[in-house]
DNA sequence: TATTAAACGATAATTATTATCGTTTGTCAA
DNA sequence: TTGACAAACGATAATAATTATCGTTTAATA
């Protein structure tokens, strides 16, 4: 951590009215240096090299702390747990980011075209999140 | 269960090389008449209104085999645990449905037009889903 | 109708996450 | 600088969701 991260840092708290604490920096430093979508079991494993004595909880905490304040981003929006879907028909979602509460929404009557803004229901669109389903290379390989 | 539910169900069962059993029956009748999202413990509460003695694993179990055979979908096809996202850049995702692997893709690499095939990294994509990310009615008014 | 594998119910085990609580540390005003 | 106090920490218990185990029951089919 040079002065400049470490001012960064500083003002990265103020914003978000947290303590400038040595394990909470060392999370900041670790996640902006992992890449891809790591879990907070591999982030502990990573901390822990540079902080042996670091709680998992403490690691479960400074995260959901990062992601409440928008200095991360979760990858999935949606519910932890199991959902069975209902509609058979083919169609997209409404996710609320608040209460994680989902929608259906037919795929012309959302009209890609960065509608943001009133959708069925009173639904107020701040973004778009697509993904895309299929088979990645290796798993390609594996059902041949 | 109608006499044609009845024997739908059985062809549902013999090519996904089921066995018709009462509980199998019932979860399918009761899934085809939920609607929305449920849990399995919502669909638990379901079905022991006419199943009192099933079991919370029976259920389980069976909407996986349901899931497996393709009966039925699952809402969400990310981890259902936390990941970090690590890329701040504005991106999509690259979701297998397979080994649940998350590659990340640009909105302009995209090119959302159904353009059904290989991605990058060999990704052979199959369908697309798109989450709509914002606030429900109900949360905005909270908000207020 | 007898054989046998599949499925069932009860419940223990596991995994991911959160809550509790006593101790330590950072903030800020004096 | 320092002392009071709130915030954060580490250890660990508790909880929620899901899966595994296992003895008993049931469906498939010959
Ligand atoms: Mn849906
Ligand atoms: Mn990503
Ligand atoms: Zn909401
Ligand atoms: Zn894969």
């Amino acid at each position: 951590m040079n002065a400049v991260e470490s001012r960064e840092f500083r003002e990265v708290c103020k914003r978000a009215g947290l303590a400038v604490t040595h394990q909470r920096q060392v999370l900041f430093e670790v996640l902006k240096n992992m890449h891809g979508h790591p879990s907070p079991e591999e982030v502990y494993a990573r901390i822990k090299r540079r902080i042996p004595s670091i709680s998992l909880a403490t690691v479960y905490k400074n995260i959901h702390l990062f992601l409440e304040s928008g200095i991360f981003r979760e990858v999935s929006l949606h519910h932890g747990s199991l959902r069975v879907e209902t509609n058979s028909k083919p169609h997209h979602h409404l996710v609320c980011t608040a209460c994680k509460a989902i929608f259906d929404i037919d795929a012309n009557e959302l009209g890609l075209a960065e509608k943001t803004g009133t959708l069925p229901g009173g639904f107020l669109a701040q973004r778009y999140a697509v993904d895309v389903l299929g088979l990645c290379a290796a798993c390609q390989q594996k059902t041949v």
